[in-house]
DNA sequence: AATATCACG
DNA sequence: ACGTACGTGATATTT
């Protein structure tokens, strides 16, 4: 006796789509996770059960017209997504590849052709595993000869029910499935029951009456409640029924048992999942079919292994530097990543033979060692803004980047959470990541053995050369070289240039301040403790906190938010407790301003203040998931500026002497982006004529005139504009403005009719992103949502709002890169003595000396201006000072 | 390591 | 009936 599976092919692909994060793709951005996790099921049954043969059915709706209305049954599977049908033909061709039979029949349901092929295995003694996520074939089920194997959940748990299994998982026997699940309903299909009927009621009926027939004939003599919904529900319960009844009639031919053997192709095998790159799962296939299938294990991966040459004199650098056409160099470190001096440089001198070359620090120093690296016109590395920013600070211009490996890995997944030279191996090359896990401030493996700086230096060049040329293939294959070449790569220096430039701090005007925040959070804090009566009170703890206002005090916590752990305790609940307690909330609230002040600007920035008097944060370019850059040791995109209390903090960012501050942002830059990606008249009119733009689009939510718009008016248009561009809804609007939900909607509607693109343009973006599973900015900057098919509504709704914001936050920042890229390249081809030093989203701040000023400013509010030439004109403020507080124009 | 809070665009 | 605005990073406290 032989053991056949019958696997329906649309249920489990369906299920590994969902079971699967649908990020998952290959280099050139194809889809992979439904692909993936069926084939993993199928190998996973296939090792499980070692069936002498294997059939897989599908799913072929009859051909329907586009006004017909897709039934409600199964409403949800019709509506699967682009990526998931996509990938419905990788499953077939998985299958023609393994050589395994597939069958399908027009205007019939997989379910079927699996009940009629099990009828023809048995009639010929053996036996059928049914492979499916359905719970339909449960009715299929009989001793001993048809069994289910049940797909619970992800692509691993299954249970395998025989009669008796179908009976204790259901209380009904196969047979009597149908008539349980056309009671009951099945709610993953969309499948209505007869209501009050559920798993319990429905099993008891059938078993005490046999049927449907028995119970609708005995209907008088239910509950009454019960009573009323089976006579009101039974013609539902009998559509049902037929519903659920599999036909055993399906047209397939004659099952030939020989041809459900597994016949592997092990050239279009290996083809296939090359490039879906299934690595793993080839491996595992070749070990479940043996080797006589002829599938090749993929081989295993080769150790990276640099030998390296050690370059002592500054001749030989020079001209082994000079002799390669590509430099592709990775360094090290004596100390902290980016901020010490290099223990020195490997590059590859000869890639087919792993022969690179070291380049001890001391070296560096050299000048012509430095002008030949600041010569090669063609580098490549991973993530070189450091190794340039350490090269910079001896004189040394690397200027020649053509390629950062870690940026490329950012711009086709720019979320991930990291993006390490070894993950780009395993993902791009055949290599083995290094076996070595070095600790980060030694430079050991996890056994004790030293990693030589010099190995570790040639490991890294050699593994950049053989990940360039694949990942700058994926870059093209989605649409990215342009964005790379054109803006991240260069942009790569002018941030590494303003990170080692800096920005001036008056540590003196700062701790000045410092010492003024210290003594007035003492004493605050003494008051504090005082009013509460508990000396030890921590005024730091939410914990501490909640225990005192809502337990002790019994403060109402009516209307007021929870956290995690309780009530919560933040500014905006404090504000509605003030009345409550004022003399202890009100010097509460200032406490909390004061001391988050003193901590993290006061203290914080004092502590990143470099022995040269300036701080020289870093700009992240692969962290932000939307493009924009990010800040951090310190963190200079946050300092202070809303309150007059905080924005003194800006007093103490000087110029260097002798030089004067230009500030220039952009004005309402996302709100523009916004305008011209809807293409709505009535916004691009309100920019292009220059009015204020929160008055004009106030006048027409409001339907008054421009001058008779009120203070108020204007401010909750502000409001909504703001909120827009986060996919903001009536309730958010409604808090934000203090004002009742219903009352927000009204605005929010009378926006939205207002300006009718607008709300065209976000419905649109959510679309599209759905069906590709990311958005592209105009530059063709991609973020994956992967959010957007999760099963949780609450994060499918968060989806929708990234989706929204993406497109509109992404073009504002691909903007600014432009704009940062060219004022830097203007002020180099100029030969300006003013220099880039700080930039926060939508602002850049340069040095410039006195005689610069007026050419220099006009030059940037140019280059930024015209930036990107959008459906509406992008404005920018310019502003002066001596300090960043006193910018003003 | 996670949570709560709050600074910015 | 849900839960409710996107994107960051620093700090202190708590687990």
């Amino acid at each position: 006796m032989g053991t056949y599976l019958l696997v329906d092919g649309n249920s489990l692909t369906y299920r590994a789509f969902f079971a699967l994060p649908s990020d998952m793709a290959t280099a050139s951005g194809q889809v992979t996770n439904a692909v993936f996790g069926f084939t993993s099921m199928l190998i996973y049954v296939i090792r499980e059960q070692q069936p002498d043969g294997i059939l897989v059915a599908f799913d072929r709706p009859e051909p329907t017209f586009r006004h017909e209305a897709a039934p409600e049954y199964k409403a949800q599977r019709e509506a699967a997504p682009d990526i998931l049908r996509q990938q419905m033909g990788l499953v077939r061709q998985v299958l023609e590849a393994l050589g395994i039979q597939q069958v399908e029949a027009i205007g019939w349901e997989a379910d079927d052709l699996i009940a009629t092929a099990a009828d023809a295995i048995v009639d010929r003694g053996h036996q059928v595993i049914i492979v499916t996520g359905d719970r339909d074939s449960y009715q299929l089920v009989r001793d001993p000869h048809v069994r289910v194997l049940y797909n619970k959940r992800g692509v691993s748990d299954y249970a395998l029910y025989d009669e008796a299994g179908i009976q204790e998982k259901t209380g009904v026997t196969p047979a009597l499935y149908p008539q349980y699940a056309a009671l009951r309903g099945d709610p993953s299909d969309n499948l209505p029951g007869v209501p009050g009927v559920g798993e319990k009621t429905a099993a008891k009926l059938i078993v005490q009456y046999g049927g449907l027939d028995g119970i609708f004939a005995n209907a008088d003599g239910q509950t009454p409640k019960l009573r009323d919904n089976l006579k009101e529900h039974e013609e539902r319960a009998r559509r049902n029924l037929a519903l659920m009844q599999l036909r055993h009639d399906a047209p397939i031919a004659s099952v030939d048992l020989d041809d459900l053997a597994v016949t592997p192709k092990p050239a279009e095998v290996k083809r296939l999942f090359e490039f879906l790159e299934f690595r793993t799962l080839a491996d595992r296939l070749a070990d479940v079919l043996g080797s006589t299938s002829g599938i090749e294990t993929s081989a295993p991966r080769d150790e990276l292994v640099a030998e390296v040459t050690t370059l002592a004199a500054v001749d030989e650098v020079v001209t082994a530097i000079a002799a390669q056409s590509i430099l592709d160099l990775a360094g090290v470190w004596q100390g902290e990543r980016g901020r010490s001096r290099l223990a020195g440089i490997a590059f590859v001198t000869d890639p087919k033979l792993s022969e690179v070359a070291w380049v001890p620090g001391e070296l560096l120093d050299d000048r012509s060692v430095g002008d030949s690296i600041a010569a090669h016109p063609h580098v490549r590395g991973h993530d070189l803004k450091d190794v340039m920013r350490s090269l910079l600070a001896g004189g040394v211009d690397l200027r020649g980047l053509q390629l950062d490996t870690a940026i490329a890995a950012y711009l086709i997944d720019p979320a991930e959470s990291r993006y390490e030279l070894a993950d780009l191996m395993t993902r791009f090359t055949r290599f083995a990541p290094p076996s070595d896990i070095v600790a980060s401030a030694g430079k050991l493996d996890l056994d004790g053995t030293a990693v030589g700086d010099a190995e570790r230096a040639g490991r890294d060049a050699l593994a950049v050369h053989h990940v360039a040329e694949p990942i700058e293939a994926s870059l093209a294959a989605q649409g990215m070289a342009d964005l790379y070449h054109s803006i991240e790569n260069p942009l790569v220096r002018v941030l590494a240039k303003m990170e080692h430039v800096g920005v001036g701090v008056d540590t003196a005007a700062l701790r000045e301040i410092n010492v003024r925040l210290t003594a007035e959070v003492e004493s605050l804090a003494a008051q504090l403790r005082e009013v509460a009566g508990k000396p030890d009170l921590n005024l730091n703890s939410p914990t501490q906190l909640r225990a005192l206002l809502f337990d002790e005090k019994q403060l109402s916590p009516m209307g007021v938010k929870k956290t995690k752990s309780g009530y919560s305790t933040d500014a905006q609940t404090l504000e509605k407790l003030k009345e409550l307690w004022p003399e202890f909330i009100v010097p509460l609230l200032r406490h909390r301003e004061v001391e988050k002040l003193r901590g993290t600007y006061g203290e914080g920035l004092l502590h990143e203040v470099a022995p040269d008097g300036r701080i020289h944060a870093t700009f992240n370019q692969t962290v932000a998931r939307t493009g924009r850059l990010s800040s951090d040791k310190p963190n200079l995109h946050n300092i202070p500026v809303r309150s007059d209390e905080g924005r003194v903090f800006r007093t103490a960012f000087v110029p260097s002497p002798g030089r004067t501050l230009l500030v220039a942002d952009y004005n309402q830059i996302e709100l523009r982006c916004i305008a011209h990606l809807a293409n709505d008249p009535g916004l691009i009119e309100a920019f292009t004529s220059g009015q204020d733009i929160h008055n004009a689009t106030a006048a027409r939510v409001f339907s008054v005139e421009p001058a008779a718009v009120t203070l108020d008016q204007r401010s909750k248009a502000k409001m909504v504009s703001y909120g827009l561009a986060y996919g903001m809804e009536a309730y958010g609007l409604g808090q934000r403005l203090n004002i009742p939900t219903d009352e927000a909607a009204k605005i929010l509607e009378a926006y939205f009719e207002a300006f009718p693109n607008v709300k065209a343009y976000m419905d649109a973006t959510v679309q599209e992103a759905r069906k590709n599973g990311y958005t592209s900015t105009l530059f063709g900057r991609r973020r994956p949502i992967p959010e957007l098919l999760d099963s949780n509504w609450r994060i499918r709704q968060a989806g929708e709002r990234q989706a929204m914001n993406a497109g509109i936050q992404g073009l504002a920042a691909d903007i600014f890169k432009v704009a940062l890229v060219r004022i830097d390249e203007a002020l180099e081809a100029g030969a300006y003595e003013s220099v880039l030093v700080l930039q926060v989203h939508d602002e850049v701040i340069v040095e410039v000396p006195e005689h610069e000023r007026d050419t220099v400013g006009p030059l940037v509010v140019e280059l930024m201006r015209h930036a990107a030439e959008l459906d509406v004109p992008l404005e920018v403020n310019v502003a002066w000072g001596t300090t960043w507080a006193s910018a003003k124009s």
